[in-house]
DNA sequence: TTAATAGTTCACAAATATATGAACTAATAA
DNA sequence: TTATTAGTTCATATATTTGTGAACTATTAA
């Protein structure tokens, strides 16, 4: 495989990340396996649009689903997304301190 | 601040990491610090683009940028941005590696 | 001063992602 | 069987990203 391929292929999963939802979702399932309309109930919005999300989300092998009667348990796939969402979270916020001290020098 | 805020800034540095050519730059700058010219010949392509992209992850805060006589010289503003995307490189690779498995059941 | 190097900025076209509501399916309950 | 719950899928409108080439700016060299 090409490094070009590979870096496609990495920037493709990354991309489950670059949404506000998305990110809430992640944030949600930190700790535990939540149905469709748990995760509806705490994020609001359409349930059509959260499930194209969460549809996304699964095929990218974000997230796990599980299907249980008429419910679908959803569930962070890997650990590993947590933590580089949580890295990106010190990222953004250690911005934000340093834009508020450079705005406090003006 | 609201948490849907928080989601926003978040979701929004996380967009850097989605893009083939951005996480090809993140690449290259993972132990060094190169220049434009220099970063273009590595990744090909247009200056203009590259330039665009480089522009937005610097001010997003993903990387650093210093100037020295004609030459913009680029870096990674953090190390959390780098494990972050080695993190979401192991998952890709893992789902991969999973993918591959059940077509061999086939 | 003129030319060359090193990039940035801009305008616009094309591609991709997102939101929305209606229609649909699958499982359980009455 | 009929209704209800729990979601998914689809069509389509809108918004956002991306790629492209031309024009522009800033620094150094001749």
């Amino acid at each position: 495989m090409t490094d070009k391929k590979i870096f496609e292929l990495h920037a493709d999963i990354c991309k489950s990340l670059g949404h506000p939802l998305r990110i809430e979702v992640i944030d949600i399932l930190q700790d535990q396996e939540l149905c469709f309309t748990d995760i509806l109930e705490i994020t609001g919005g359409l349930k059509s649009n959260l499930s194209q999300h969460l549809s996304v989300m699964t095929t990218k092998g974000i997230l796990r689903v599980r299907r249980e009667g008429q419910c679908n348990y959803f569930s962070l796939a890997s650990k590993k997304v947590l933590q580089a969402c949580k890295l990106m979270r010190e990222v953004m916020i250690e911005n934000l301190k340093s834009n508020q001290k450079f705005l406090a020098t003006l």
